[in-house]
Parts: C-alpha cells; sequence; structure tokens
DNA sequence: GAGTCGGCTTGATCAGGATCAAAAGACGCC
DNA sequence: GGCGTCTTTTGATCCTGATCAAGCCGACTC
C-alpha cells in the first residue's frame, strides 16, 4: 500500500468531519511534504529516532498546519478526536475539568511536544487546550497514524514511548500535588521549565513565562496569591529575580536543593 | 508470520533477561492457549473488542501467568521492562517515589487492568507495582504484543485506548489532588470503587478496602490521620458504616453530591 | 497624557489539615 | 491463648496556605 493511497483511504473515511482541518492547496503539499525531514524540531518531536525512509512516510500523513492566536482553543472536551496534535512553535495549556465546575491546569506544553492522547479512549477530547502565545500545530490524523504504525513498526514503538511518558510525567504531577509544599512546587515547576527550554536550544536560566499566575497555581494546586509569594521569597532569598513574567534564575542549586531536602515520605 | 514463530522469535530476542519470567511445560500451555477466550474477565480485559480470531492471536503470547502473595512486589522502579501484566485476580497498589525519599501511591489496580504501561518510556520501571492481596497476573511480553498489533491492528487501537484512558484516569487524580479538600477526595476515592467494583459483578455498597488507611492517604494527598476522622465524618453523618476494611454505602447519592456541591473553580 | 483594565504584589486574618500524642482494636505468631 | 506488632481512632495544638482586601504596575485605548 503506497503512502498516497494510505492518505487517501484514511481521508476518504473523515468526510461529513463537523470541523473539517483546514486544508492545503496541491501546490503546498509538495513544499510541506518535507516537512519533518527539515524541521528544526525533528530531534525533540515525533521523528525522533525515525530512519529517514520511516520519516518520508510520515510526511505523508502530517500534511496540514494550524496556527492558532494567543487565547485561542485547539480543542475542547467534548471535541470529536481525530487528530494529535504536534507543536511546530508556540505554548499551550491543557485544562481538565469536572462535572461541576472546578478546574485545573494539568500541563503546559512547548514546541515539539505531542498533544490530544486524552482524546482516543473516547473517540472525544476530555480536557481543553488553549494557545497560550500565537503557536502553530502540525495536524497528525491519528487514524493514519496507526495505519502507517502497520507499516512502519518503528513508528509505532515510538508513539508507545511518547504515551508513556505522558503517564510518567503525570506520575511526577501527582507527587508534586500529594507531597509537596507550595515553595517545593514552585521550584520544581521552574525547574521543569527551565530543563524543557534548555533541551530546545533556549536558555536554561531566564526565559518568559507564557502563562498567568493564576494559571501556575491551578497547575501546581496553589492559588495565585500563594505563587506570588513564593516568588517573591525566592527572589528575597537571591534565588532567582522575577519581574512580571520575566523570571532568571540566579542559583539553580540552591532551587534544586529546595527539592531534595523537603524529603518528608508517605510510607516510611 | 505464524503465531508460533511470532512467539519464538520475539522469545529467542529476550535470552539473558536477568529476572527471567516463570516458564511453563509444554503440557501446561495448550490448557493455557485457551485462556483468553473463556477468562471471565475477557469483556473487561485486554480482549474487549477483538474477533474471536484476534483473541486467539492475542492468547499466543499471553501464555505466561505469575501469582504473587500479598505484599510481594510485581515489579520496581528501575526493574528493566520486558511485559505488562494484565490482573487477573487480586489487588495491586502503583507506588512513585521522587529522588529524595518522597513517594506517593499513584494507583489502586484490580482484575481486568492492564499495568506496567509506565516502562515503556524508558524501557525501565518507573514505578512499583506491590500486591495488596494474593494475587494472580497474566503476563504480556511487550514487543510480542507490538509485534502482533502490527498483525492484528485492532488489538494496536484497542492498547492505545487503554493507554489513553489511564492518562485520562490521571487527569481526574490531579483534579482530586488539586482542588478537592480532604472529605471530597474521600468520596471521589469510595465512589470509583465503588463504581469499578460493580463493573466486575461485585457489590457497589459493600466491599472489604484492601488498602490501609495510609495507603489512601498516600494516594489522596491526605494524612492517614486525615483520612480515618473523614470516615468517622461520613459515617457519623449516616452516608456510610465502616467497620476497619469493611465499608458499606448507605447513601451513595449523598455522597455524590458532596462532590458536585464543592464546586470551587481555579479559574472563574 | 489621562484613564482603564487585567495581572501582580503584599498585608491581615482564618481555617483545614498536619502534627504530636495516647490508647484501643485487630491480627499474626509462637 | 497470650504476646507483640501493626492499624485505626480520637483528642489537642500548630502551621501552611486560603481567603479577604487594598494598592500597584504595566499595557493598551482614546
Amino acid at each position: 500500500m503506497s503512502a498516497d493511497s494510505l492518505r487517501n483511504s484514511a481521508l476518504s473515511a473523515r468526510i461529513g468531519s463537523p470541523v473539517p482541518e483546514p486544508t492545503l492547496a496541491a501546490g503546498n503539499l509538495v513544499k510541506l511534504k518535507m516537512a519533518c525531514s527539515h524541521c528544526h524540531l525533528r530531534e525533540v518531536c515525533l521523528p525522533v529516532g525515525l530512519t529517514r525512509e520511516q520519516i518520508t512516510l510520515l510526511e505523508q500523513i502530517v500534511y496540514t498546519r494550524r496556527r492558532l492566536k494567543k487565547g485561542e482553543t485547539l480543542y475542547r472536551a467534548g471535541d470529536p478526536f481525530r487528530s494529535l496534535y504536534a507543536i511546530r512553535s508556540g505554548f499551550f495549556k491543557a485544562r481538565a475539568a469536572t462535572p461541576d465546575g472546578r478546574d485545573q491546569v494539568t500541563g503546559f506544553q512547548m514546541a515539539g511536544e505531542l498533544i490530544g492522547m486524552d482524546g482516543i479512549s473516547h473517540e472525544t477530547h476530555t480536557c481543553d487546550s488553549i494557545a497560550l502565545e500565537d503557536s502553530e500545530v502540525c495536524v497528525v490524523p491519528f487514524n493514519m497514524l496507526e495505519d502507517l504504525s502497520v507499516q512502519a513498526p518503528a513508528l509505532g514503538h515510538h508513539f508507545h514511548k511518547v504515551m508513556s511518558r505522558e503517564i510518567v510525567r503525570e506520575h511526577g504531577v501527582m507527587l508534586l500535588l500529594g507531597s509537596m509544599r507550595a515553595e517545593e512546587r514552585l521550584a520544581a515547576f521552574l525547574l521543569n521549565l527551565s530543563q524543557r527550554l534548555a533541551a530546545r536550544g533556549f536558555s536554561a536560566t531566564e526565559f518568559v513565562l507564557r502563562m498567568t499566575r493564576e494559571e501556575i497555581g491551578s497547575h501546581l494546586g496553589l492559588k495565585l496569591e500563594t505563587v506570588s509569594r513564593a516568588f517573591s521569597k525566592f527572589q528575597d532569598d537571591g534565588m532567582i529575580a522575577v519581574k512580571q513574567k520575566h523570571v532568571q534564575i540566579l542559583e539553580m542549586e540552591r532551587l534544586r536543593k529546595l527539592l531534595t531536602n523537603g524529603s518528608r515520605s508517605t510510607h516510611d
């Protein structure tokens, strides 16, 4: 089965979609065909560990992009699930809600990360994904990704790893929410952000927060005032310099120590 | 590729395993071959939604079981990852830990649930799984499961749903940890347990807890004293009857209401 | 440049749950 | 059956972070 016929069969199965993905003229398609193999994110994103040939296959199904302005919603809970999204640029938050009005930011996502996997289980998204700045995502039609995984098992294997990594990440958040105090949570948050930015070639010690104090608080299970106070405390202690959304980490080691010292087990 | 050759090729790739899975004499194999299709859990477990033929394929790779006594560890963080485990009987807890000594029960698992997916991302388990009562699991060699998914894409698709469901479940725990008060957390915990037991044909209103107050507390981000007090409070209010590990839900509706009324959004 | 608005900081007070402590109840082991 | 250990309950007190409240800063509009 050629990649083209694969795409067409998968496409025809999607006719009548109530929320059609934007389509591109044939002219643009060629250009996009080379997308993954030339993308500066290929070392972080879905193509990681794939051979040149396998990436070419992947490019056959990732032929649509979607741009979002700051504040726009990529998908929301209840939307039918069809695609995963690989973030090409920008910054997102994922927000889950209970049947009653409670909600929580379950995570922040940046370039190279794959989002939307919450939707697979019920063929419906179970949380919202909102752009925190102007962003662009590559649309990865999920049925095509599964079809392709049969042709290129390495891709399937890699996808399993990505999903598993998400599960492990969430374990970390659970540990944070269940056993850390406010300042430890913020320290963990900053270190995590720093490390992910560094992995993408940005400064590990100086960055601009894309989210508000309230959103940080929602993610960390704290109120915005507590987040603000913890920022101020870190600054007074000389560990960081904060000015609004601009953060500079002055003493990474002390931030780390803050985490490893708390050490209060729930079992011993 | 026949199912047998599939099994053998995958098996040979695993020679030299430092922790060999128990193997069975050929005589027992035949008996076990019929396992999945006759298992009373086939409506809850991995075979859900598979055709008769596909289940037969699945049975080719699920030919080992492992028994654990109460308190025994199925796997622990750092162990090499090779297999997933489908719980055939019994009850497990999963425990994650930070580099320093903090730990947290990330979930409780019962018959029909698939565990071990945390290990896929780094080919190493990242949390511990411990039997809370005498239990039995079916060993699902992961590389074989992936190979089989190529032959039977429906199985792969189902597996994706299982992983996605785990992600969604964890979102729920994050919501609980991040935005609920102590009594709401316990109510949510009891309702969740009740619902899962009911799905397996057990009573939804009367059951025996397999875990201690401390383990419940660790999972809910509470201290054991707080868990105990919340139990007492529910009992005083007439919603449940508790005697040690024996729980009887007397007024399910009031328990539910306890959840839907708290309703304190972090955003609005 | 004045005015407005959303986001942030800081202070004062309050309360939910942690902590410390003690005793009672269950359970396994000789 | 008696002993020792683990688990649970309950009480008293403390502390962290929530809540309430006020003012500030910066960005944007007009």
